[in-house]
DNA sequence: TTATAATATGATAATTATATCATAATTCAG
DNA sequence: CTGAATTATGATATAATTATCATATTATAA
């Protein structure tokens, strides 16, 4: 279950949104002004944050500025006023949505899905079939079970993770992980490697599901 | 410079959007209709889609799932109908945002900007003085010069990284990187990995700058 | 200052990573 | 089907990593 701040001072707006999102299965706490939201963020923890920029005691910029110098919680900025320079100032500030008032309840839904989805997996874990690779520990693990890959090993499925969907030639890989191409590694180096990286990550290295070859092309992984 | 590929079949929009575009840093190219589109995710690279949603040889829905399907591209979904199925429909399809028509220039920038950050496109690199970590490669650096780190010292340094400015005990350390504390791995393995870490990483192993010892604490590194 | 705990270092053996070789299996064109 | 190109595999030598030992150094409390 999501926790989410909701930073509001209207009413009704509160009491429509935590009856809605509550219904959807998020937890929702309310802070009514900046002080409050600040203080709230550093004694509890969220998931998320709805923003309301024009607040009583003054407005969202500053503390999505507070929120986002300490944490790195994703905030939704919520607004009235759909002028151009206030999008563009809650991006700058690291907003990670925006929404503009009247919002469709459903839509709200699914921007915060989104930002959820966006900011927890974008260079932290990544999925590839049953192996998971978490870059911000440097770990790769299949069903849970922590897979040993050495350092170019887990390079390599770094490259074709972010590389997903289009074919690599062996040029390119050699060039993503060897810095050079052909020059200073043998030719056959880079088909030992695909070897041994999948058996350990595949289930049946020599059917791979993973790793595909292309004949005459390189290898693929898919999205 | 990023490549965004524009699908969208109104010839006014086209040329208002990719001579703005342009002026912006971006390079743009022009898909009229679902075939093209798809046929040009294919055979070039692209790092952001920007899609409409009602197009003359179908709507848009079927090129974000055919994209989704064999690539990991940002997609971002424009249109006229800002009817709420669409947005659902837009977001379960996989797209990372959705911008209603008539848009500003300014705010279409911050989105797509916003997009490329969250979907780690733009990259993700942590500076630690003159030393530089990319998860999306797995490698370190230091002044450019790439610091062949092993396995374990990449992961080490990670955590360092994603904890700056606090003080890491031995035992949190331990954790980290071998996920039991204490009762399996000798007591001074800690030790030893930290004084070849800063081998490699420090100026003068012998006065460290970076990874500094707390005593009786831990080590930690400033934010 | 001295004793003691905490941290650092140097050396070690076992293991694993790395690059390359030789050879086998496979695809696909002719 | 046959042969050439491509990819896969097994084996090997060298180098690096890893975990631990013994020992040295350092910081701090008494």
């Amino acid at each position: 279950m999501y926790r989410i701040l909701l930073v509001e001072d209207d009413k009704e707006i509160i009491d429509n949104l935590i009856e809605f999102l509550s219904k959807e299965g998020f937890s929702v706490k309310n802070a009514k002004g900046q002080t409050a939201a600040i203080e709230l963020v550093e004694k509890e923890s969220f998931d998320l944050v709805l923003l309301d920029v024009s607040l009583a005691d003054g407005n969202g910029f500053a503390v999505c500025s507070a929120i986002k110098s300490s944490t790195c919680l994703p905030v939704i900025f919520l607004t009235a006023s759909g002028d151009e320079f206030s999008t563009v100032t809650g991006f700058d500030l690291g907003a990670d949505d925006y929404i503009a008032k009247p919002f469709r309840p459903r839509e709200l839904i699914s921007r915060i899905k989104n930002v959820l989805r966006l900011t927890g997996t974008a260079g932290n874990i990544t999925q590839l079939g049953d192996v998971t690779v978490d870059t911000v520990k440097g770990t790769a693990s299949k069903n849970g079970k922590d897979l040993f890959l050495s350092a170019l090993e887990y390079r390599l499925l770094l490259v074709f993770i972010n590389n997903r969907g289009a074919v690599m030639t062996r040029t390119k890989l050699l060039e993503s992980i060897w810095d050079i191409a052909g020059d200073f590694v043998n030719d056959n180096t880079l088909t030992v490697y695909i070897k041994r990286l999948r058996e350990k990550i595949e289930d049946d290295p020599q059917n791979p599901e993973i790793i595909k070859t292309v004949r005459g092309l390189g290898y693929k992984v898919d999205a």
